[in-house]
DNA sequence: AGCACGCCGACT
DNA sequence: GTCGGCGTGCTC
């Protein structure tokens, strides 16, 4: 028998232990372990969870350092060789720990759950043994369950032999399993029973006949007893007479269950066909190639979309479908189930752990060809995959925002690579990025100009705010958009108004001081809510009494700023007394399918206006909406990041066509203080191309991208003086190993310098040559992990928010 | 992350 | 001398 080497990543996530380690694999284990499986390996002096990341024949390590692996966790692998191919490159990509990569593309479940037993083995004082070990001679604990001195204690007790400790690695997938019985496929003996029955034995001669009609095959018990009106003290003599076994077969939950009407397919016009030709053309020929589907709203990317999966399928391809956010998209996840129905697994952030290992399995075992879901949907394990689709691709949500930092979009095009097919992205603005290699040629670009039915675009007006508050007291709606909605509720027409919302809250403010209250973890103003009339930190969620004394000049002058969704609906509701609102923000559509029970309260007229932050923007198609009001458009302008401008841009667009979707033209109103900006003047003339233009040389007279990289390098620290002298060593260092040509910004206090009882500073940089500069920023992160103090340092390439 | 090892000051 | 504090380095 040869010896074999397991490679091993083991569960230890930290900079020293970033690497495979070697084991020996056991005679025993040899046939069933495979590449891709967890198990569990002796790691120091304790045992951890671990992934096969290869598998050799040979060992360079002198033989006393290898060590064996101690169990198989999985009957199947869990990660295939695409995937711990994708973690590789992710590794490189977000500078992340090759363990919470794998981790991160598998549900939950499969992470290990360590479970340490305290036992005691010698005599020890009676003190330790009440209270520490509450009399017990066993104990199981947590990290945390004991005060640091109690730890102490019991460490030296463990050093002196009195105590031990046992870690065991549990696994948190269970299969969920049915009784079932697998029943005998000897003919012979089964009649010969049959034929020794007694007369009186009539379930049991059910039962047999049942058995002989059916050899061989395995029936859950709760099947076979709605067929057979057999009881379990029959079934029980079965299993003992050698008619049946005994069996277990797993139990998948569904928790979408919910039939759909099949939709049909819509005619397409003649640039959807031309889409559609491109696309399934290049799927056709087996090659890799990106599209960007640029499509006005309502232009009908979704049709296209569906029909270039029809055509994948039909070739026996699966598809992944990415959307923005499947909470937001409700109308879109159904329109795919309505097309491709039972096949179709919808993985969204409600999902349980549990429910989501189920469709996990499910699309493992292939009983799923198309997939929809968000951001971490993008590590499906499907496989034969023929068609990627990224919608709304301009989107932030495609960027995770804390470790490991992938982007979606780039993940979809690695594996659109890997397996040679098409790679939608799909936007009515796309990024500028996407949009510069679409002129670069390295996506190709298909553009949609006319919307679905011949329906027209809203015609745009831009209201100067400055211009209505000069006139009259403060208020959030100009005169014309209070005379275009009583027209509107006159005539039945439904509204829609955004309350732009980003980067913007409102907050309270003393008249005679100008004293803000904030709160203490934080240092940031904090937003005012009035439903439950306190005051929230929306970054550590700290929440307190409106106050009504000024803390710092003792004033009863206390007055609320800025505008909140709350007092936009009052404002409303003084303004059209008999109107019907729907308030959509995150107070009221917390609740799990509230937002979706909202819309469709909406889409069936028991409202007028809805009344929305940027939620709405997104995906909503109700055909009777016939004005849109954007009440500020300008506050996402002002926001202390590069994309301020593309980000306004983009949601202006997105939320004007939310208006005019059927046979009634639609109407915009934009409330600015800033009616000259190109964000909003192109956003009003529907000239995306225009916009990008623009912004294009915005961005290359600042060295942004897509003309610069971008790496956001940030770095907390609980004492602020360390932050600072920390970072300013980071960037110093920079300085002097960095090529001339790189730009290095900072360090700097980020925007928001003090949260969750720690102090951020970031430094930006800027560069054109990437290889040299992640050989670089590798190097700084080994650096960082060394050095000694709390500092925390990541590293953040192209980084979607400077927040 | 854990855990051992080893160096140093404080103390029965 | 010995105990226990913490800094350093290793885990196949």
């Amino acid at each position: 028998m040869t010896k074999q080497y397991a490679q091993i990543i083991v569960d230890v996530p930290t900079m020293q232990t970033d690497q495979p380690y070697t084991y020996a694999v056991p005679e025993n284990m040899i046939d069933s372990l495979l590449l891709g499986m967890r198990v569990t390996v002796p790691f120091g002096r304790r045992n951890v969870m671990g992934f096969v990341v290869g598998l050799t024949a040979s060992t360079d390590l002198p033989e006393e350092q290898v060590r064996p692996i101690q169990q198989i966790l999985d009957l199947t692998p869990v990660l295939n060789t695409e995937l711990l191919n994708l973690s590789d490159y992710l590794a490189s990509e977000t500078f992340a720990f090759r363990i919470t990569i794998l981790q991160t593309m598998l549900p939950n479940v499969f992470k290990a759950n360590y479970e340490r037993t305290l036992r005691i083995i010698d005599e020890v004082d009676d003190d330790v043994r009440d209270r520490l070990f509450k009399g017990l001679d066993e104990i199981a604990f947590k990290t945390g369950d004991f005060t640091e001195s109690d730890m102490a204690t019991l460490l030296k007790l463990r050093r002196q032999h009195k105590i031990d400790v046992e870690v065991a690695v549990h696994d948190k997938a269970k299969i969920k399993t049915q009784l079932a019985y697998q029943f005998s496929d000897d003919v012979e003996f089964l009649e010969d029973e049959l034929r020794g029955l007694r007369s009186s034995a009539k379930k049991q001669a059910t039962l047999l006949q049942f058995i002989l009609c059916h050899l061989a095959e395995t029936w859950v018990k709760k099947d076979l007893q709605e067929v057979i009106d057999i009881s379990d003290a029959v079934l029980n003599q079965a299993v003992t007479k050698k008619w049946i076994m005994k069996t277990k077969v797993e139990l998948l939950r569904d928790p979408f269950h919910a039939e759909v009407k099949q939709t049909a397919l819509l005619e397409l016009n003649a640039q959807q066909q031309e889409a559609y030709e491109r696309i399934s053309g290049t799927f056709d020929a087996q090659r890799f190639q990106p599209f960007l589907l640029e499509g006005i709203t309502g232009s009908g990317k979704t049709e296209v979309y569906l029909q270039v999966a029809q055509h994948v399928f039909e070739q026996g391809k699966t598809v992944l479908f990415l959307v923005p956010e499947i909470a937001l998209t409700p109308q879109m996840v159904r329109r795919v189930k309505g097309r491709f129905g039972a096949q179709t697994a919808v993985l969204h952030s409600g999902l349980s752990d549990g429910e989501r290992y189920d469709e996990w399995r499910r699309i493992e075992r292939g009983d799923v060809k198309i997939v929809v879901g968000a951001r971490s949907a993008v590590f499906a394990p499907l496989t034969n995959i023929g068609l990627i689709i990224v919608d709304e691709e301009h989107e932030t949500t495609y960027k995770q925002s804390d470790n490991p930092r992938y982007d979606a979009r780039n993940i979809a095009l690695w594996r659109g690579q890997y397996y040679q097919i098409p790679v939608i992205l799909g936007s009515a603005t796309p990024s500028l990025e996407s949009r510069a290699r679409a002129q670069r040629g390295v996506y190709e670009l298909l553009t949609l100009t006319q919307r679905a039915g011949g329906a027209k675009l809203p015609s745009v007006n831009v209201i100067d705010m400055k211009e209505t508050l000069s006139r009259g007291p403060e208020t959030n709606f100009s005169e014309e958009l209070r005379i275009k909605l009583a027209d509107r509720l006159a005539k039945g027409e439904q509204s829609v108004l955004m309350l732009n919302r980003r980067g913007f809250s409102s907050f309270v403010m003393c008249r005679d001081c100008g004293y803000v209250p904030c709160d203490p973890n934080c240092n940031l103003a904090m937003t005012l809510h009035m439903d439950t009339h306190t005051l929230k930190c929306h970054y550590c969620g700290h929440e307190e009494k409106i106050p009504t004394v000024c803390a710092q000049c003792g004033s009863k002058r206390i007055r609320y700023y800025g505008t909140g969704t709350e007092k936009v609906e009052a404002e409303l509701q003084e303004l059209f007394p008999d109107a019907r609102v729907i308030r959509m923000d995150q107070d009221t559509t917390r609740k799990k399918g509230s937002m979706d029970k909202m819309l469709q309260k909406f889409g069936n007229h028991e409202a007028d206006i809805l009344l929305g932050t940027q939620m709405i923007a997104k995906g909503l198609d109700f055909p009777d909406v016939t004005l849109v009001g954007v009440l500020n458009a300008d506050t996402s302008l002002g926001l202390p990041d590069f994309h301020a401008s593309e980000r306004t841009f983009q949601l202006l667009t997105q939320v004007s066509g939310r208006a005019g979707r059927a046979k009634k033209p639609g109407e915009v109103l934009v409330q600015t203080f800033n009616p000259q900006h190109y964000a909003i003047t192109y956003a009003q003339n529907h000239d995306y191309e225009g916009f990008y233009r623009q912004e294009m040389a915005v961005r290359h007279a600042g060295n942004y991208a897509p003309y610069y990289y971008t790496v956001q390098i940030q770095a907390s620290h609980s004492d602020e003086n360390q932050a600072a002298i920390q970072m300013l060593k980071v960037a110093r260092w920079l300085r002097s190993h960095a090529e001339k040509d790189v730009i290095i910004l900072g360090p700097s206090p980020k925007p928001i310098a003090k949260m969750r009882k720690r102090y951020y500073f970031q430094i930006i940089l800027k560069f054109k040559k990437r290889n040299e500069m992640d050989t670089l920023l590798q190097e700084l992160q080994n650096r960082a992990q060394k050095a000694k103090g709390d500092l925390q340092l990541s590293i953040d390439r192209d980084p979607v928010s400077f927040m």
